[in-house]
DNA sequence: AAAACATTAACGCAGCGTCATGGTAC
DNA sequence: GGTACCATGACGCTGCGTTAATGTTT
């Protein structure tokens, strides 16, 4: 039997381009009338595109498939699909992760009302950082710059990280850094070596709250200050610098605006007691 | 601060190219200087350069994370991170089958030679299928191939199927079918109503072999044969029509060559007992 | 003679990477 | 004055979809 380009496209559930394209890959190679230039297909050749087909929903590439088609021995074939198999491991772990993130994510976003410019007290979770900006500069140096590529494989596990020296209570500018934050469990997840520019960041008891900063250059320590003032008027000690992450940044009574979650480590004065 | 596009891409570790994507995306929209119309960036800029290479790791498109950084409120977030779930979810899903489906795969082809030019006896597994061709000629009927475009959505777990009626042993000129198979707990899996041109192919008790078939036009039910024998010499009677499955097509001995696996229904001779 | 096919070629899509060419900063 | 940077623009990649111009079959 000889068939058509149309009449395989129909056979088959795929387009005439599709089989013309896969032509030019080396997939099948039709007969050709002499005086029209037709195509035309036997059974070998639609069984060719069927396993064509059929392979592409593994995720290989024609390139590859056309390979698979004509030159794969069995042992290659099965080195092949030892490999897919590998890979498609490492995706699908991947994925879990990418899942379990969005659901916190969103969540995050949730809740972000419940503790709104309130104050409450909370252990920091442990993570670890890295800061590569200070106030509104960036730091020059290139072992930042390759520890951001690094750390572009942890998105979005990363979370934006600020913090506030101690000192600001008495001295308002010394400023704040920006930089990137990870969970602690996923160190293990992605085997990553805590040392130099990477600090880890123990949890400790804190006030704990959220706040909102609304525009451009419009984020300063000075969103802090009523966690210090609680802490003041709650006889809490400041114990360590403050710190925060971004939740996320939405538009916000049609301003752009960041939702920031924050920590001031504390220790109940010792003193009256 | 002000940067240039290279500071810029050094900080944040992708590439100038990528950054100037971005901008024609609406991504940022850096001032330019009047002299030489060089791109300066500020932290605002460069947070929405962060923003977007991180939601871009959750698998958003660049235009959507253009509206997401500029337009989007909380609930619009909240919204698109919800149908996000829902995608990666089902994406989640699809994955662990198709893990599953390239082992066993694998395996099939890995296990061929145990049972390949012998004949044992084992119980059919239950499956589904259709008919598309019968010999070298495909069926012309519009709801075949209709059929053959919904069933692409079950590929890879489809297998190809072939069956030689149950006179062929009398008859050997009524030639086989090709189609589709599915093991049966796909059915379930993609809610597939089994009805008109879909058969139900229910195990059974068979003689079970393997077999190859090099080179095109090569496949013919005389590489059945040694299966009806086997079923004459050991007091089987032929129950049912013969079946089988494609394993695998690979170059063999410098031919492109199918591994097929087959059953053909029996029954112990009551007669002599 | 019209409708339904076939042919090749070219362009479009995302999400960039990779030149080429020419101007600018230091 | 060299080199490291900036600008724009064009083309390449995969895996196709779409359209156009032209010819053939029925």
């Amino acid at each position: 039997m000889r068939y058509k380009i149309g009449d395989v496209a129909k056979i088959l559930g795929i387009s005439t381009d599709i089989i013309r394209y896969y032509e030019q890959k080396g997939i099948v190679s039709p007969q050709r009338d002499e005086n029209n230039d037709y195509r035309y297909y036997d059974t070998w050749d639609t069984n060719n595109l069927i396993d064509c087909i059929w392979y592409k929903h593994y995720g290989f590439g024609i390139d590859q498939i056309s390979h698979m088609l004509s030159e794969y021995t069995r042992d290659d074939l099965l080195d092949c699909l030892d490999e897919k198999t590998r890979e498609m491991e490492q995706e699908l772990h991947r994925q879990q992760l990418l899942l379990e993130r969005i659901r916190q994510h969103r969540n995050a976003i949730a809740g972000f009302e419940n503790y709104l410019g309130k104050c409450d007290m909370r252990y920091r979770p442990t993570l670890i950082y890295y800061l590569n900006r200070h106030n509104a500069a960036y730091y020059n140096r290139s072992d930042l710059q390759r520890l951001s590529l690094q750390w572009q494989e942890y998105m979005p596990f990363t979370k934006r990280y600020f913090e506030v020296p101690e000192s600001y209570a008495e001295n308002p500018d010394v400023g704040y850094s920006w930089g990137f934050s990870l969970d602690m469990h996923y160190v293990d997840e992605f085997k990553i070596q805590v040392r130099d520019p990477i600090h880890h960041l123990p949890s400790c008891y804190c006030i704990h709250s959220g706040f909102k900063s609304s525009g451009k250059n419009a984020f300063t320590p000075h969103h802090l200050d009523y966690m210090f003032q609680y802490a003041r008027e709650n006889g809490y000690e400041v114990a360590g610098k403050a710190c925060g992450r971004l939740v996320c940044s939405v538009v916000d009574e049609g301003k752009v605006t960041g939702f920031f979650e924050a920590w001031l480590p504390v220790e109940k004065k010792e003193e009256q007691a």
